[in-house]
DNA sequence: TAGATTGTTAATCGATTAACAATC
DNA sequence: TAGATTGTTAATCGATTAACAATC
């Protein structure tokens, strides 16, 4: 197990490199130091090379790295190397939203069901994909080999839904709603909340701030 | 000045004690020690008490803190005290979404607009809102006083839509596109980048991880 | 007053950056 | 070989936690 005990600032940061290596690959650039990196970045060299250096060396001195080889390498570490069953629960404004939006496939995220309680929901087709009840979760979980699980409902319902999710099988939930699903779960269920108000709160924050700096004169 | 220099790690946390308090709130609880907030958060105590001491003592000693009196400050901290006239640039199935999304309205978030480049969508109604063309932007910023656009189209047309807000009076760009608008814009742009995709790709990374560790035998 | 709990300083821990020897 | 750039160790920086005096 190398890759034990990898920081969550490290992980936080891989997607990010896996992106700037996809845009230079479509750009039909072979290779980059980790020095050309950390400016088209704005990050350190050192922090690319330390970040790299937890999976293993994937650079070659006077070199530097392989854009295709290391693209494919994280895609490995991230599991973008194999298909996720998905679906999503709540099938309200965001759900049909996310659940509409093709590109989540590409990276090997597959959008398999789409579930809500409201029966008028029922039947209407997204993508293709019919919404269901949730009643028809726990065999469908199962069936379909349903690895990951994005709740986009309201929260009161929220914890609910869970429990029966990972009862039935479900490894990991996209959290959408807005309470701390981590908290609430059993440790072993892997957890990703999103919390889209929050990131709004932070640009109101710096929005404030900015205006208090800069004061205008109507 | 002296909300000067706060880490973004403390920013980043004030939300969510934010939350927690207006739980509390609704709770009908009426004062609360950083004791039991820790225990609630599952952060240490004194986290906590450095985190608000950044902004001023908000506290009493022998008695901790008053909910609804701390619920309120934090939300001044955060701009939540008044009302920021949003706009959606990019009304596909994601814009229309979280445009349709009504409780960021009640934190003050008031969406006086939506713009699209596609001429179908035009006049579509959403929440009230009708869709207008992107060549009205200019006019519509000014007039409507928009100080935060959120950025729900592909990354291709993200820089030159950002470029036209902020020439126009946007302060602060909230971005879903895939690409890292803080960097290609002036300095003093406000950019909070969203990025659903990589937090899907953390959500896998953990995913990964747990199968390594946790093999099956089918 | 005594007990509780803050505000704040000091100690610890972890993450980032710098430096450089190894090596392609 | 000489030059370039990694991998990795050591130094620095910042954030978190612990401790406790101040005070309600």
């Amino acid at each position: 197990m190398e890759e034990k005990g990898i920081s969550r600032a490290v992980i936080k940061r891989l997607p990010r490199y896996y992106r700037y290596l996809g845009e230079l690959l479509e750009d039909g650039v072979e290779r980059i130091s980790s020095g050309e990196l950390s400016e088209r970045m704005k990050v350190t060299a050192s922090q690319i090379r330390q970040d790299l250096n937890n999976f293993g060396g994937f650079g070659q001195q006077g070199y530097g790295y392989n854009v295709r080889y290391l693209y494919s390498e994280i895609g490995k570490i991230l599991g973008l190397d194999r298909v996720h069953n998905m679906i999503f629960v709540g099938a309200g404004n965001l759900g049909q939203a996310l659940a509409n939006y093709a590109a989540f496939e590409r990276s090997g995220f597959k959008t398999v069901g789409i579930f809500d309680v409201n029966p008028v929901l029922k039947g209407i087709s997204v993508r293709g994909i019919e919404i269901r009840m949730a009643d028809e979760l726990p065999e469908f979980i199962k069936e379909h080999h349903v690895e990951i699980a994005a709740l986009t409902l309201p929260k009161a319902k929220a914890v609910e839904m869970a429990e029966i999710l990972v009862d039935n099988g479900v490894k990991a939930i996209w959290n959408f709603a807005h309470t701390d699903l981590n908290l609430k779960l059993p440790k072993d269920v892997i957890v990703e909340n999103v919390h889209l108000s929050e990131s709004l709160m932070r640009l109101s924050y710096n929005l404030t701030r900015y205006e208090a700096e800069h004061p205008k004169n109507n």
